[in-house]
DNA sequence: ATTGCGGATTAGACTCATTCTAACTGATTA
DNA sequence: TAATCAGTTAGAATGAGTCTAATCCGCAAT
């Protein structure tokens, strides 16, 4: 089910558009409630149909719009994996991502800085790298509910 | 310009197919020296331009083919990047990937046993992974020429 | 209260990497 | 020689994503 934003997370929205001289609009607090809602890492075609329950004039175009808005402005990350569709996280934290192999969930893994800083150090001077990705696919045991 | 295998090569291509109960072709062995020849992870497409000029026959379908058949007998990785066209590269030694901004270069970059296994120690009890994908975006100086 | 403007939204057409299909080839086995 | 079977081929089909052109909508200026 879908529920609007809180207070707490319509600011932060409307901070970061703003911030990126965009504007709030209905169609992206609707499909920003949807990646708050749960957290499992939806492809567009699944962002676009639960954002539909909530407004179901919607168009697809829109939520490509909106999620190129808020990947552009620093709300979401996107998240490949070989070539399947593209997925977003609204989770910003540097984080790496696991893939089960099985059931196709993605889950979220903490990155803490030493890691980050020894991925780092086996860069060969002259090397300057902003961002890092780092996936792994394999088989997560009890995890067949939360943090997908 | 294309050369055929050396003899070194031949072997080990003959060598990992029959392990997988697949033969040897010519179509195979022209696809496989292209990627030895030029280690720069080119797409199916340059794969396929490059090899036509050894075997102007060569249809699109066949490259796809041969691809697949080497990544599924171990003798070549893909490397995607974001939704880019998949790129290969018959570097089998555990590297990550350095994609320069600019250029759109693929660099490897060698990745020590520790840094695995530091990767590893941040996965929570009940995550096994198999395979692990570190790719770096940034620039490179310096690097005009070599190890793309 | 109109009008004009610009950003946002929309439906549908388009692109293009990849996959699929069905016919063909050519080597090997019965 | 026929049957078999993996491999190859051209072209059609797929599908995620992008582009386009028309429309919408909120707001500022008249």
């Amino acid at each position: 089910m879908i529920q609007s934003l809180t207070d707490s997370d319509r600011e932060h929205l409307q901070e970061a558009l703003n911030r990126s001289g965009q504007k709030v609009t209905a169609q992206r607090e609707t499909v920003f409630s949807v990646l708050l809602a749960e957290r499992d890492h939806p492809t567009v075609d699944e962002v676009f149909n639960r954002a539909r329950e909530a407004m179901p004039g919607l168009s697809l175009a829109t939520v490509y719009n909106c999620l190129e808005t808020f990947v552009s402005c620093g709300l979401v990350r996107q998240v490949n994996h070989e070539r399947e569709s593209t997925r977003y996280c609204p989770n910003l934290a540097p984080h790496a991502h696991f893939r089960d192999k099985e059931t196709g969930r993605v889950h979220d893994i903490e990155l803490p800085p030493e890691v980050i800083k020894s991925l780092r150090s086996i860069l060969p001077p002259g090397f300057d790298s902003e961002v890092i990705e780092i996936s792994f696919l394999g088989r997560a045991q009890g995890t067949d509910k939360n943090s997908n």
